[in-house]
DNA sequence: CATGAATGAGCTTTCATTCAT
DNA sequence: CATGAATGAAAGCTCATTCAT
């Protein structure tokens, strides 16, 4: 599983990274890779320095070159995930930004889902395993671009937002909610059919935008 | 072996506790209040068995006379956390039982998030130091006796629920969401007024159980 | 299993030792009692003081008014079993002491095989667990019980004793080959059957007696 | 994972150690001789693997790096001692296997007294302070081999065995009387001089394959 | 840069023993 | 005398980190 090729001494790309860089990204990510499954199989407490230099083939030493101790490996394991799933949300987010919340707000949710759920294992070692690290960690940071996201596209829908709405207020609240609701589906697996957490999940962030329930519609 | 001989000097009054017992109840929250400072303080990995002894004024043996090793004492700490805000909660969410939602939502709500916030660095340590224990730990206990509530209060709030609703789904996602927005704003302080969060809440809750956005009020 | 049986108010026999020496031996034989269990179950190591005092129905403070610390109780246990099986040789030994060797000796280690084996998990708790106890413990005492008798029986056997033989320095050697080989027998029980093992080891013995190889009967 | 790789300058020459192997060869003998000289002065409860290595100038980890854990570095300390006296009386039986028993038994027998007494407060450690660390640990192993030894010994003496003679049965009996006898002497030191005791135990040994006491002999 | 042996502080846990009740 | 809670020294062992090679 870990990567033993080497980089070849004559690459055809005209090298714009020196092969020093080119070995050292080359590294780091074994490294990652080996702490990200060093999380999965054993844990945060199991996933000793050595353990993961060994995962990695390489020596204790050396990963010090690399990384400045273990959790600085384990932030990078969590970091590569959520960039990973943001990106790809991201993608999916800006490519839904003209049409109307009906259809962009189901879309980012199921596709949120499904990058989330894409690797299961991981996000279990990552949200049971290393709360110690959330403290400003990247978990943090994954929501805030999410965040920025849906700032922007609160904004954008052409369509109009009720006056008694703080965005921003409306974006933090709703995007943890959306985070969390979907991560708790995927690890506490409730006996839910995926379909009815979808359209609960939808219904719960549109209708967030309805007006306050009138006193007319009572009774 | 241990005397289990009670004293018969008054055998019909309803078991006043025997010294024994006070002692021994006592020590245990000695030992949790040491075990809650020291997590509070030092976070889980730094709350030793040796450190929580010596903040409880005892030695490292006495404490494994209580607790069979130092998770125990852990889940303890947020098993008393969590049984206290459960059980204001629950009176308070007893005691709105026939209010209508747009009553007793927005109470409990705000009660969650004083009786949360009543000790912000303990939920903090329990939240963000403390990993999954186990799968039926004190956290989750806590929110499968909220959710527990959740579900009487719905049925019996004596007004329409619409059909396309689906009790259980809706109270495990409601729980979640209200029990997590409440502890990351508690937790990470965004710039949002107490007021407009709570607001903001009632209407996330409050507007789910509306029918689904009607055709004729787009556009 | 542990005596629960408390000694009667007005016992018939005229009182010789008073109930408190009563209570005292007791006690102690009850202490023994567990200690040895616990020997053999768990080991001399795993043999704490607590586990003899919970197997003696009795708590860990008690224990120490009777015995001065966990030794003592060891060594009483062993104490106790090479007391009963010394007795009990000796016994034997002393009804053969008219007979002629190839009578009594036969006689004499068929006998301490049956009373060693009558106990063989007790037998290999004390031997291969208390090593450390040997120093000049109760087993020594055992061996020199049993060497004086067996110097006592050298000498009355009424045959001759050939001249080159010195009494103590045989009763010395025969003694502990003759022990240390029925205890290995018994614990290490060898495809040896039962029978073989004991015309072996007479052999060895009467054959000792005889006259050193003369030259004549080589070839 | 660890460098199988062997520097292969001289692929031809018998195998110089590396570097990598003398050290750590060195490292394992340090911690063996420190082993043995606690377990001497400390006895087996005191021989802690703090002691052990503080008395190899090394850091309790060091340690755990070439051996797994306690009773290893026992287990390598009675190993090598009986290793040691194992090989040096092979050599010897082996130099003797054509000579008549009269003459290499008795060689045997006190070429052994000398391996032993060699290092008598060693020999006082293994066999008074060690437990059976295992049902085939080093001590059981010598005892095969001393076994086998003999067993090859006795059918190569070109003399006659008596008929009534199970080889199997009498080595084991003779070796293990013979090891017993010898370590009891060594370290019981009894008023017996090594002249006697040697020409005891020889006669012992010798003795047991004269036929059983004929008839005739008797009175 | 890579190595991996060496470090040593610190961890969890046990248990013989004491002593206030 | 009996109790058993309390002790606290010490045990075996781990692991993040360093540094000479």
């Amino acid at each position: 599983m870990t990567s033993k090729r080497r980089t070849p001494k004559t690459p055809a790309t005209p090298a714009r990274r020196t092969p020093q860089q080119d070995r050292s990204r080359a590294m780091v990510a074994r490294i990652v890779d080996a702490g990200q499954q060093v999380l999965i199989t054993h844990g945060y407490d199991g996933a000793s320095t050595n353990r993961i230099a060994a995962a990695a083939n390489i020596s204790p030493g050396s990963l010090y070159q690399y990384f400045p101790n273990k959790d600085a490996v384990v932030a990078a394991v969590i970091e590569r995930y959520t960039r990973e799933v943001a990106d790809r949300v991201r993608a999916r987010v800006l490519s839904n930004l003209g049409k109307p919340p009906e259809v962009s707000v189901p879309e980012t949710i199921s596709y949120l889902l499904d990058a989330l759920g894409n690797d299961r294992e991981l996000l279990r070692a990552v949200v049971e395993q290393t709360p110690r690290l959330a403290a400003d960690g990247p978990v943090v940071a994954f929501e805030q671009q999410i965040g920025e996201l849906s700032r922007v596209a609160l904004s954008m829908g052409h369509y109009p937002i009720p006056d008694d709405i703080d965005t921003d207020a409306a974006a933090w609240m709703l995007v943890r909610a959306v985070e969390h609701l979907t991560i708790r589906y995927l690890l506490d697996a409730p006996p839910i059919p995926r379909d009815r957490f979808l359209a609960d999940l939808n219904r719960l962030i549109l209708n967030f935008f309805r007006d306050p329930r009138p006193r007319a519609e009572r009774e």
